[in-house]
DNA sequence: CGGGAGCTTGATGGACCTCAATCCCTGTGG
DNA sequence: CCACAGGGATTGAGGTCCATCAAGCTCCCG
């Protein structure tokens, strides 16, 4: 069975095939897991640091802050995401790594990424593919605070969340679990909470997703699509070809 | 004397000890070179593709379309950067690359990425760093997006640019050439071009840069700092540690 | 000389922010 | 058991930032 298998080990065996020995070193690699309480600053902006994280389990956010205190969530990390692997490497965080609840991550030191490439270069281009597909993540986010308007953003945000949940086998159907505030969303939105509030309400009454008490649930994922001209993620592997995606 | 460095090269080592072999890899890794004339999409959202490109010369943008038919740029990209080495790997582009001005540049296939990591791990994991800091020039972009005014969009974006072209060696003092319309610099910073016009002629009167026939000034480098909370890029290398950076 | 790309300015409106108040729920301590 | 505080959600009113529409400008190039 695959429940002993770590989530972002069942990430990677779906980007590349892997031996043995390099699912074992894998498996070293997240051997010693550290649990966090919701609301600790596991790293944080300025901090000298070389570790980098693999989450296991619960939702974080990686944010900046501006010195007129508004804050900017980058990314919020679920099980399976690799935080701060490159970063790591040249020992200063440029930003702030939150528990939205509590979480439990393996800790990996910046030497040890190092020595991964130098070991297992084929297991190190597995991991580059995975830090790849979170940085088109990035990239869509950008395009959102960009280009889309308040509820585009919303309905954009809630569709790959869902979709990333699916994969992550923390979805089922329509409706997940989500831990997430307005105040959240906000601040990864760049919007205010109280027009996210608002957006969230022309949602609901649109029927297409309702947002309450910690629980999502999308009613319409036609429409939310139609919406914010989201293309649902690949779940195939790395041998792409053809005619499968890019319809548009 | 470096005048016969690739600008790639010159940045990584900034980064890293290379020894002679890697260089000489690293030398062979550019030698082909592409010319493109300014407007040429190099390469478009959609295509299946598993190149990369180093940029010798000239300047380009990645961006992404919308259904709607507007644009986000993702990043203006000077010579020195690489564009697409992660993407190249899955042999799928999700943006475009655009010559904004003649533009030339090296093109890898992306299994030779596969085989630098294979051969040259040490190299491999320089470049890592250097993509490292285009992805958090990415990150800083999507703060700006998220939670900065119009006016701090393009003092941030100017200031950017301006050690990006410094460090290249395309900057002396406090002015640059630079090709950008208005328009790219509306759908950088994700607002009208009519707005752009008006934010610039704000920063013109309020005496802290110019921008004129695709020539910029920084005339107040120090206001223009403190107006957007910028903090300049740390010109040292990997071996960073203790008190000279995050001041604040 | 005509046309197009880019820049400039004005007027109007809308999307979203800010301020303010209320409500609910949960946890805490007397 | 109840009072109270605090975090989060909700709604209203008013104002601001920025987009949109519209028009005219300059410059370059065929």
């Amino acid at each position: 069975m695959t429940q002993d298998r770590s989530p972002l080990t069942r990430r990677l065996e779906l980007l590349a095939k892997l031996t043995e020995q390099e699912l074992a070193y894998l498996q070293e690699l997240e051997a010693g897991s550290v649990h966090f309480e919701q609301g600790t600053e596991i790293f944080y902006e300025g901090q000298s640091s070389d570790n980098a994280y693999i989450v296991q389990h619960g939702w974080g956010c990686s944010f900046k802050l501006l010195p007129t205190g508004d804050r900017q969530i980058i990314a919020i990390v679920l099980p399976g995401d690799c935080v701060d692997l490159r970063c790591a490497l040249h020992q200063a965080t440029d930003y702030t790594f939150l528990a939205i609840t509590d979480l439990i991550a393996s800790r990996i030191k910046g030497l040890r990424i190092e020595r991964l490439f130098n070991e297992f270069p084929h297991l190190g281009v597995a991991m580059l593919l995975a830090t790849a597909q979170d940085d088109e993540m990035v990239v869509e986010h950008l395009v959102s605070l960009g280009r889309r308007s308040a509820i585009e953003r919303l309905a954009h945000h809630f569709l790959e969340l869902h979709d990333r949940l699916t994969i992550a086998g923390l979805a089922t159907g329509t409706a997940f679990d989500c831990p997430l505030t307005q105040y959240d969303l906000a601040d990864t939105l760049g919007l205010s909470a109280i027009h996210v509030n608002r957006m969230l309400r022309e949602l609901r009454e649109q029927k297409m997703m309702t947002f309450a008490d910690h629980r999502v649930d999308l009613l319409d994922i036609g429409r939310m699509q139609e919406l914010t001209g989201y293309v649902g993620r690949n779940h195939t592997s790395i041998i792409v070809r053809g005619d499968n995606a890019h319809s548009r």
